[in-house]
DNA sequence: GAGGCATGTACACGGTTGTTTACTTACGCC
DNA sequence: GGCGTAAGTAAACAACCGTGTACATGCCTC
């Protein structure tokens, strides 16, 4: 008799780890597929887990959807640089940073299910919006925070999502100098 | 015995009929819900038809995503104006006529979908690309189509898809203004 | 007016979804 | 060192999906 059957290799248990692993596939799926092509089963295959686990330790699809928003979101490194560069280390940031875009990609991607589209918003609105019409300062702070955001959800959305030949990243270098002015001409508006 | 079963009220019988409530039908539910959201016995239902007609009609619910997308798609209207009143006319029929947004949000809601994502950038790029560039006309054409598409996918994902707090109806104007003054910049580029 | 075909209907099929339950197993504390 | 509890597992549930099939019926033509 060789042995008894090895039954399972002795995988480790630890809590922590398999929260984050999950969490991590989940980003990746939520960003790329968005919320409702995403399976919980596909999510807790790539995080090499199983799929039960998603409910213990997040409630529900939604409940991890809103736990990956929370993780990722966070934009205080970008307010944190030299003013007077903000629109070239933005456009650096998001074309050169491996799945920058990603947040944004989740968000869009998942519109379209009213349960992530609430949870975004919200996100959007307290994590990103309030913080950089703080940063920007007076005069109508919002108002530009706002058109910040026209520029570069379109962008985002223009080259990751719907990528149409223009944008192509051989050609993207002009969209790049555009996108970098416009920037800075919103955040410069208040130090006319 | 009052009299036999009346049976159903002896609807007429019209394929046209049937295939436009149909069609007028899925617009709206997939500008609304996007593609995987949007089941073809919803559609039936929205239509006042039976659902096995989705399959006969258009093969398929992708084939349903693209016969919808090829009614919708028009941008010559917008081709035939005063070139130099283009920033704000575009910005009076986007901002002020009920569901010309519809379209856009249709591709951004149904990206999470391969088939849908496919057949979105297809007609894009051969319906609106295009023909933009060609109406654009030099220097970089395409670079310009570019832009233009940017900003208004960001503008109408920022308001009718991710509505954030500055972009609420009440305070539009202000945004609308910079829209008029930033897309009519790209369009003079070529007369500087 | 009768036959034939387009139109419309009802229903079942296989598959997938999110979620829950009952169960087994490993780790840490007394 | 045994035991309790947290961690992980397997399976099944009901609901929904897109699609195909088999059947009924109304309209047009000859």
């Amino acid at each position: 008799m060789p042995r008894t059957e090895p039954k399972k290799p002795t995988r480790q248990r630890d809590a922590d780890r398999t929260r984050t692993a999950i969490l991590d596939a989940a980003r990746t799926l939520f960003s790329t597929r968005g919320f409702t092509n995403t399976g919980v089963r596909e999510v807790a295959e790539l995080a090499g887990v199983n799929s039960a686990l998603v409910g213990r330790y997040f409630g529900s699809k939604e409940g991890l959807y809103r736990a990956t928003l929370e993780r990722i979101i966070d934009i205080s490194p970008m307010l944190h640089g030299d003013r007077r560069r903000f629109g070239v280390d933005m456009v650096a940031i998001f074309c050169d940073t491996q799945d920058a875009s990603g947040p944004l990609a989740m968000m869009i991607l998942s519109a379209a299910d009213p349960a992530a589209h609430a949870a975004s918003i919200e996100f959007l609105q307290t994590k990103v919006m309030v913080p950089l019409a703080a940063w920007l300062g007076p005069p109508n702070a919002e108002e530009r925070a706002a058109r910040l955001n026209i520029l570069w959800t379109g962008f985002l959305t223009s080259w990751k999502l719907l990528p149409l030949e223009p944008l192509s990243d051989a050609r993207i270098a002009s969209t790049r100098r555009w996108l970098e002015a416009a920037t800075q001409a919103i955040v410069d508006e208040g130090t006319g």
